[in-house]
DNA sequence: TATCAACACTCAAACGGTTTCGTAGCATTT
DNA sequence: AAATGCTACGAAACCGTTTGAGTGTTGATA
């Protein structure tokens, strides 16, 4: 076993000192040729790299991004990883994951563990146990100590710092007034529990474009569902106490099992009924019909994160002027709508 | 900003030494009582935590594992890594993540880049451009070096080191023996190019369950698909050439197309034809109907992985045992088969 | 009254690099 | 011959922490 080499046992070997080494590697102008060549053909051989860790220390930049996400077996959350990967890398910054399972306890630990100087900055999309504590303080913290935060999809007024996130109520609005211009009536809602921001923003989107269409807001056609609850009887129940010929869901699964529910009903979709989601991931695509969906572009959303991020640590000056992006959202045309 | 507090600025401000500090607060009995309650009260107050990178470079030890996967946005990769950051979080590890896009050359420069000190060890699956080439010399060079590796689910016999795989070959064994005793006669292989470790190996369970059960094996019913190519032409000349009345399918996704050609067809699916898929992802569960599953237990793989790689760092000895642990995989019946 | 241990600290080296400054040795200028 | 300028290298500080060795003061012991 080969350990890994140092400059000193570079400068040892060829009886110079560490810092002609370290020069030397750095083709500083420094050094003679000779003593270069010499110096290169040896740290070639031995295979030497300079010991990131000593760099950090020095540099006090780990070129380590924290990535802290709510769950990662998740289309969304994995696209977006995805997208801050790409950019990352062509930046040289590598990926530091932290997954908090929608715990706020596990938010804070996985915080303070990493704003001890393993990263340059964060990118965190905020948890479902801390969107509904409405406690930012620990976000409140970070910036305040001065290191870069972006937060994406779940984001929080509360926070002084850079965001991204889609147009939530615009995507949902764009798909309701499809459903109302293809002539449907009774347009279902299928959300969250309504703390959570961005089923919020779809649910204002939804009710803009039912109101600017001169549609009465029905609360009945609103349901409301847990994520964790596999149980379709309160699908079911819904679909059977009223009459709905469109419906818009907040995400994916809602959306398809919904679809299946109407399905064993004997309705035929899109015909008898309309269905369009959020996020356009795998289930969508491999729905049968293929679900229209509002793709969240969470490849761009990552990136666009990266780039607001990497741009802040790698910027002199402490300017407090944050931005927000907001992505575009697109309404992607399956076949469980009529186009 | 409060910029983050060090031992030397503590040092300065309550006029003692760096080292009184530091054992002040490790609570070593050099230091008086006095002093130490001074020292804490204000670490407290001042909210110092002690540089992670510094303890790094001391320690020669980072509390980080380098991850590296072919995907991210893939189910049976997120739950690896899920099951990884699971266990490893509890003994104080982070997960530095990296992703290959399968390719070959972002597998050997991502594997240099946490090489030089920035992380204990690595878990890795091994890239597809990789298993193409069938050159692994990357990785014994991380071996050589002492570095702790651990291989999952793709992974090769040039290296020595542990491994974690799940019994593929009985998996898909159990499958077909299943379909067999469900009474079918033509059952079908879809699959991948063959030079794929996982692909082989369901194969291999696929052919020797046919042959124990005294089937003829017909390479006419095995179709090897593309990943990439998303056009269901292949699959419909496939059903179309002959008759089929059960599949076995490598992947979530070959078997959900495939099932939809046939559904579109007018076959019904479990009476006409039955399909078994592997990965238990959401594909499946929400399949229509409910795709029956060889499931991988993702997020056991990452968790033995895991454990085998922190045992190997946190080990004095450098033994040269290297372990291969079989995760079980399990039949998840759903209702593309008759059970 | 020396001697010695205990106490409560400080010093300095080490981890592995980078970088500023200093200087020895030589050649060139005046 | 003295002053100057280059070249090519070394010494040392620094990043933040740990830790073994060293030190000055006190009180007890022989």
């Amino acid at each position: 076993m080969k350990k890994k080499i140092t400059l000193k046992q570079i400068a040892r070997e060829l009886e110079v000192s560490i810092s002609t080494v370290s020069k030397a590697l750095k083709d500083s102008g420094e050094i003679s040729k000779d003593t270069k060549d010499k110096i290169r053909a040896f740290a070639k051989m031995s295979n030497y790299r300079p010991n990131s860790i000593a760099l950090s220390l020095k540099n006090r930049q780990t070129k380590n991004i924290g990535v802290i996400i709510p769950e990662i077996v998740h289309h969304f959350f994995s696209t977006v990883i995805k997208g801050i990967q790409t950019y990352a890398n062509t930046k040289g910054y590598n990926l530091i994951i932290c997954v908090t399972n929608e715990s706020y306890e596990k938010e804070v630990i996985n915080i303070e563990l990493l704003a001890n100087g393993s990263i340059d900055g964060f990118i965190l999309a905020i948890s479902e146990e801390t969107e509904m504590k409405n406690n930012f303080d620990h976000l409140k913290e970070i910036t305040e100590q001065g290191i870069p935060l972006v937060l994406f999809d779940r984001v929080t007024n509360e926070v002084a710092c850079d965001k991204v996130i889609i147009d939530d109520k615009v995507g949902a609005y764009k798909a309701v007034k499809k459903l109302i211009d293809n002539g449907n009536k009774k347009i279902a809602l299928l959300t969250t529990a309504s703390y959570f921001s961005v089923s919020k923003e779809r649910d204002r989107g939804y009710r803009q474009a039912l109101l600017d269409n001169n549609f009465e807001i029905n609360e009945n056609l609103i349901l409301e569902l847990d994520h964790f609850d596999m149980d379709d009887t309160p699908i079911e129940e819904f679909f059977d106490k009223q009459e709905i010929d469109a419906v818009l869901s907040v995400n994916e699964t809602f959306g398809i099992r919904a679809m299946r529910v109407v399905q064993r009903k004997g309705l035929k979709v899109p015909e008898d009924i309309s269905f369009i989601g959020f996020t356009d991931g795998l289930l969508s695509r491999y729905a049968n019909p293929r679900l229209t969906t509002v793709d969240q572009h969470g490849g761009r959303m990552g990136e666009a994160a990266a780039e607001m991020l990497i741009e802040k640590i790698e910027s002199e000056e402490e300017n407090e002027i944050y931005r927000t992006e907001v992505i575009k959202s697109t309404l992607i045309e399956g076949d469980s709508t009529i186009n």
